[in-house]
DNA sequence: GACTCTATCCATACGCTGTAAGGACGTCAA
DNA sequence: TTGACGTCCTTACAGCGTATGGATAGAGTC
């Protein structure tokens, strides 16, 4: 900037704004990012964030964008099955280690580049492996979010809670809904299910839309 | 209440409540339901809904439980997979008439009495269907949201758009994301996807996954 | 009939949100 | 030197959920 002015911050741009923004929403959630906090977190007046980010949607977006543009490239050389596990499982890995931006997407009005990217990569990777425009619209709908990494937990079923919590809630749940008590239950068994392993149950759903697309096009 | 002051409105109930912010939000949308625009529905001030309703999440728990509670219960007499198949599509049926209900699902905490039951009827007719504790966690998983009747569109592929804007859009695309580009023509195409049905999707998405539970049984 | 108890409802206020409007100031080109 | 432009700030507004405390009315009890 200056040099007759040193304690004067370097001024600042989009990209860093969205970067402020990005690691604000890592370390204290995406609930904290509002536009005095994030104006706060970079030495700014909120109003002053308008200079470089359009709307609280247009940051949104942007922090999106960034995060999304992590996802590696796809090693297109495999064939399509095992390529389009790559780039679901890359896009995965990306997600979970910013778990806001599966909340944020979902409320996106319109995909962003990198977004669009990620749709382009796994229709291509489809088409390529001779599935049909039809069959491949229809992929994308079944892979829903799930294209993107990400599946929706409606609620934590794997709880850290201990033998005892669970055996007082099975009791409590029995009467009216025995099969899910049991399910509690058997989710603290040791060797039983055991904690449950998100990652483990992605990618067996994964594999089972996957082989099923597979019959699919064979059958066509 | 009372006969000499009959201008005096029935009093409240929390099914009243409840109801009218289910009303309220069917024909004005779910971002429309604030305690004050709720009040002024009903005739009173703001605070007094507190009567009523713990807080706001109490009150979105309610209208959850509304909803859910009007899913019709399963014909069990079938097979395993008709069973099922009916219990999900029921709950659809359900959900497509109240749209703002699955967004407000995705952001409770815990599931109210009627989302278990639904939970414990799909467990139900699995473990019925002669499904292993593990095998059924599994399904629960990769059914989803879907077991309650609903999958997020991460945005509109089946917009009304005419086959003029679609073009434009491709064009842009194009170069870019070129499968993007060829299926937002391809879905406005005679004959082609032609406005993309989104329960034939969700059905055949739901088929998928129950042939792959299927064969999964088999071979455990 | 007078008493208290309780349920219902209201008025006011606080801190938070996103952002519209308008002004101050430093930098740069003509 | 002047004018334009980019960056930032100040003030203000309408909306949100809700804490607090008070008004009113009906029921139950003496």
């Amino acid at each position: 900037m200056k040099v007759e002015n040193a304690e004067r911050r370097e001024t600042l741009t989009r990209q860093r704004v969205l970067e402020a923004a990005v690691e604000l929403a890592d370390r204290h959630g995406i609930e904290s990012v509002s536009m005095r906090r994030l104006g706060q977190e970079l030495g700014i007046e909120a109003m002053s964030l308008y200079t470089h980010v359009r709307n609280k949607d247009d940051l949104l977006d942007g922090m999106v964008e960034i995060v999304m543009s992590q996802v590696p490239a796809v090693d297109s050389r495999e064939g399509w099955k095992q390529a389009l596990r790559g780039a679901i499982l890359g896009a995965r890995g990306v997600l979970l280690r910013h778990p806001w931006t599966t909340d944020v997407i979902e409320t996106r009005a319109t995909p962003g580049p990198a977004m669009l990217r990620q749709y382009d990569t796994v229709m291509g990777i489809l088409r390529g492996g001779g599935f049909s425009l039809d069959l491949t619209h229809h992929a994308i709908h079944m892979l829903g979010s799930r294209l993107l990494g990400f599946t929706r937990e409606l609620f934590d079923d794997s709880p850290t809670l201990d033998a005892e919590t669970a055996r007082a809630m099975a009791e409590q749940l029995g009467p009216m809904y025995p099969h899910v008590a049991e399910m509690a239950l058997g989710a603290t068994h040791d060797g039983g299910l055991g904690g449950c392993d998100t990652n483990f149950e992605f990618e067996l759903a994964l594999d089972v839309i996957l082989d099923g697309l597979e019959r699919l096009r064979q059958s066509a």
